[in-house]
This record gives C-alpha cells, sequence and structure tokens, in this order.
DNA sequence: CGAAAGATGTCAGTGTGTGACACGATAGAC
DNA sequence: GTCTATCGTGTCACACACTGACATCTTTCG
C-alpha cells in the first residue's frame, strides 16, 4: 500500500501524540477532542474516524497483548499449566513494553491521575473477552476455567504494571522482571494448599 | 429523619425500577434518561440529582459488597489468611444476594448484553480501590500484596456471579453456593504449588 | 408563624459521538 | 495519461449525557 497506508499510520501516530500532551499538561477530564484536532491541524470529525473516542486516542488498547497471548500455542492440558504459558509470555513483553517511551508515560498517568485507571481496565476487558473465548475455543479447559485463567493473566499484567508506575514515581527505579515476578509469586502465596476457604462460614 | 428522607429513598427506588425496566425493554445504549423521567413523571435534571449516570440508576453499585469486605475483621496476618475471610463474607453475601429479585435481573441482562459487563466491572473499581486501601490501613500486607488480594475477591465474586448467570439463563438452576465454591476451588488449582512460572521464558 | 434549608423544573450551555452530504485526492483500469 | 470508483476530509445538523444557575415551591425547625 502507498501513500493512503502511510498518511493514515501518520495520522494514528499524530492524534495520540497530541492526545497525550494534552492529557499531560491537563489531564483527561480537561482535555477536549476539540483541542486535540486543533492541535493536529484536523476537524473535531476526523479525530473520530481514526479514533472512537478521546480514551482510544490515549490508548489505542493491548493489542499487542492480546494478539501475543492469544497466540500462544500452549502444549500444556491442565489450567494451571496454560496459565504458566500466558505468564511467560506476559512477563517477556512486560520486559519488553516497559522500555517503550509512551508506555511509561501513561505510566506516570496511571498513577497520578485515577481516571486513567478506569481507562486501562476497561481496554483490558477485551483482553479477557478475546482471551478466555480462545482458550475454550481450541483448549481442553471449560468456560469457568478459561475465564479464571484469562481475569489471573490480566490483573497480573495491571497489578505489575501498577506497581512498577508507583515505584517508579516514587523514584525507585526498578527492575520490570523481577516486579513481574515477585507480583506472580506473591499471587501464588495467596493459595498455600489448594483448599477450599470459607465453607464453613455463612451469612 | 420525616418526609423528606422517606420521600427520598422512594425516589431512588422508582428511579432505578423504571431504568431496570427500560433497559430489560430496550437495552442500555437504546434507554435514554430522558425516557426514565418521563417514565418516573419527573424532570430530566432531577434524575441526575438522585443518580450520577444512567449506569448508576441501573445498578447503584455494590455498597452492600464494599461495607461488608471493608469492615470485616480478620484475626489472619498473611495475605493468604485474610483472603480466606474476605471469601468467607463475600461467599455468604452472594448467597443472600442471589435471592434478590433486582439481583436476578441484572444477572440476566449481564448475560444478554455484553455494555452491562463493562458496566459491571466499572463499579467494581470502587470495591478494588476501598478494599485495598482498608486492608493497607489496618493490616500488616503491603500494598501489592493488599492490592493483589482486593483483585482476587473481587474477580472471583464477578466469575461467580457471571458462571451463575450464565447456568440460570440457560435453564440451569443452580446452588449458589457450590457455584461459589467451585470458582474458588479453581482458582486454588491455577497454583498448585506456589512456584513462580515462567522465570526462564524470554521474549 | 416565619425564616432557613431542601427539592424541583426550566433554561442555557458544554462536550461526546454519529449520520449525511459535498468536495477534493488517490488508485487502478484502459 | 485520462477516467472512474474509492477513499479521506470538512461542514453541518443532530441526539444524548451531563452541569450550573435561577426561580419557585415545600418542608423543617426555632
Amino acid at each position: 500500500m502507498g501513500i493512503r497506508e502511510e498518511h493514515r499510520v501518520r495520522m494514528l501516530q499524530e492524534i495520540q501524540r497530541a492526545t497525550l500532551e494534552l492529557v499531560e499538561e491537563q489531564g483527561l477530564e480537561a482535555t477536549t477532542v476539540g483541542e486535540i484536532a486543533r492541535r493536529v491541524g484536523i476537524s473535531e470529525r476526523t479525530v473520530f474516524r481514526y479514533y472512537a473516542s478521546k480514551e482510544h486516542a490515549l490508548m489505542p488498547g493491548q493489542q499487542g497483548l492480546i494478539d501475543a497471548l492469544t497466540s500462544v500455542e500452549s502444549t500444556h492440558v491442565t489450567a494451571d499449566g496454560i496459565l504458566d504459558d500466558l505468564l511467560a509470555v506476559s512477563r517477556g513483553l512486560f520486559a519488553y513494553e516497559v522500555e517503550q517511551r509512551d508506555f511509561r508515560r501513561i505510566s506516570r498517568l496511571m498513577v497520578q491521575q485515577p481516571e486513567m485507571l478506569r481507562v486501562v481496565t476497561q481496554q483490558e476487558r477485551r483482553l479477557v473477552e478475546a482471551l478466555s473465548a480462545t482458550l475454550v475455543r481450541r483448549g481442553p479447559l471449560r468456560a469457568l476455567q478459561a475465564l479464571l485463567v484469562a481475569e489471573v493473566v490480566t490483573a497480573t499484567w495491571r497489578i505489575a504494571w501498577q506497581s512498577f508506575a508507583t515505584e517508579e514515581l516514587a523514584g525507585v527505579e526498578s527492575d520490570p522482571l523481577a516486579l513481574f515476578d515477585e507480583t506472580v509469586r506473591e499471587l501464588g502465596r495467596l493459595f498455600p494448599t489448594g483448599q477450599t476457604p470459607g465453607s464453613a462460614v455463612a451469612e
């Protein structure tokens, strides 16, 4: 594809860049689509032709994470085995993403502006849906298991990210891999025996 | 408090009832605040004086769950012990809630209209924030642990709820307690040994 | 009773998001 | 290289979700 595809990619980038700048300057709420359009030099209408909403312009979505996770071909047949594989891929991608400039900028925003966490979790819904659907379709997992695995992977990613963002803003230059591992480790510690808790208690 | 408080409670109920009806009839997107107002017989402006948004009118929030969980005084000092206590309380509340009429109606909507799941998870953000904040404030848990516990409790509730809703819509009349227990059990099975997975893999 | 506080409707305004149309630019056929 | 279908863009009109301000009526409480 020639000029057209090229132009489209550039526009997507320009709009995202402008949005990111404005949100850093004024916050998400205070930034209007009109301002974004003006900064890029296009009409408001055109912004919506590239991104479905302000939020999408800011954070086009975990498409990379979705693609990576839904294309994992696990050799395991148990839920915990598949989870391990997915976490391993997430771990690698996390270490890579964390080096990207925009990822860090969004991390900062996530800690500074609580509204941003809403946007992140919102986008992650798509990941949970896509991943659990994939797992059910081609795996030996039941719907409940697939959903649990997808939610755990997503939550792990988000919490590791959030922790990283918090530490970094506090001035600590931490190792992303170590932080991801610690998140997974602590998560595992929540289930020491695999027993069902609370069965004896009622309301 | 006399007439005023009484009237306020009634208005809250009436608006919620009207919203629920309309969303059942037409879906969330298709239902406008104007319609809600008209059905109750009040002005559009007044609807917003009772609920911050259409979504809040439909589902005033897991306030019950938030209150119940943030007031749990656990005797345990480890993350997994506290998690057990919180899950036990959730379990009891789940069994109770599931008997409520509106809870079932919302359950049905959750399965039928995918947009609804967005609303639910949205509302649950407040729960995660409130719960993790409480755990950090008065518990021996580090921020990361508190966040993990809060996310796990929330996800468990949501998944159990979702499973229940799915089964019920499929015609299966299932035992909510058993379903909640199964969700917790499967979750525990995802972490059989507590080892850190994937440490050897990179991207 | 009378004054302060609260609830409601109306009105005007901002911001998001969508459909329709016209116009200019590009791509591929010839 | 022209010609035509397709695509990108701006403009306009519109629907809907909210918000602030004001006037009016009602409840509360001294």
